[in-house]
DNA sequence: CAATTAAATTAGATTTAATCTAAATAGTGT
DNA sequence: ACACTATTTAGATTAAATCTAATTTAATTG
């Protein structure tokens, strides 16, 4: 009775491989999927329609490309209420690149990628000024331990 | 007299149009940096051994997939020498798709992607039992209002 | 500053994959 | 079992990736 209903093992199968590596061509996932090469044509096609693959991105390591710091930033709002002006504020700043709406005390918490210590404190002064921002907390990524897509198995049956 | 330096505007505007889909045939790549599809292919190579491009992933709506909650967890370790191990045990979750070391007062930050409230339950026990972690503090995602890549444009010379 | 060498880019040929179409197969409901 | 629908498949066509050799460009040195 779930839209979840319309995906089958193959389609998982399809996308967990695929999100391994997105340029797998599709007659190699073909192969290990044992069905034809246009059935996994036909079921990317209706992944993309139904919006559950979205697109195709790169994995980028930025810090060799001089984006030395990242960090998150748990963000308090004068009132909760001026969230949709502050997020599209937000979203004008390039080096902001997400932006969740969770629980606990932070009205939005955020992730900002930099290149360096300079360059960090000139964004962090550029989204505190936002009007409706009453104060930041900065929590500095020194490591990336973690970073994968979900892994989903074949749910039995 | 840093590796970025490699890096040309050739390179990052490749790199800027195929994260904005990984799938761009790279003839038309090419048309738009104004060279040849081979160089585009030369370039990538390039970055790809340098290991600035890393692999190519699927963006995919987990919410349509049925995975319907995410949480970043705020983890607490008894002792912060414990970081590496406890780290090994939360690769062994699937459900935990990053993990970071940061200043502030958590030990552990993660991000965890999960189906429902009751699988977010077992997730979280899960977690809680691993040796080493003190406690935890969850911020469950609500809504996700900016998700996207960072964007560098064309540095001046 | 010309000549030599090295590096990068390109066009074109070949291999491989994507895409399309029509036929075959498998499912569904009556 | 029959008709209807949806899915899968093989095969043909189009398009892209990949490779190679040649050219162009840039860098280096006498």
């Amino acid at each position: 009775m779930d839209k979840i209903l319309d995906i089958d093992n193959i389609d998982l199968k399809i996308i967990s491989l695929l999100n391994e590596d997105a340029k797998t061509p599709y007659t190699e996932i073909a192969k290990k999927v044992f069905v034809s090469s246009g059935t996994v044509h036909v079921r990317m096609k209706k992944l993309e329609d139904m919006g559950i693959v979205k697109s195709a991105t790169l994995n980028i390591d930025f810090s060799k490309l001089g984006y030395d710091i990242s960090a998150f930033l748990g963000i308090y709002l004068e009132k909760s209420s001026l969230y949709d002006t502050v997020i599209e504020r937000l979203k004008e700043i390039a080096e902001v690149v997400s932006a969740y709406y969770t629980t606990g005390n932070y009205s939005i918490f955020a992730k900002i990628i930099c290149r360096d210590t300079n360059h960090l404190r000139l964004v962090l002064d550029k989204i505190q000024k936002v009007d409706g921002i009453d104060r930041t907390e900065t929590l500095i990524v020194l490591e990336e331990s973690i970073n994968r897509p979900i892994q989903f198995f074949d749910k039995e049956k």
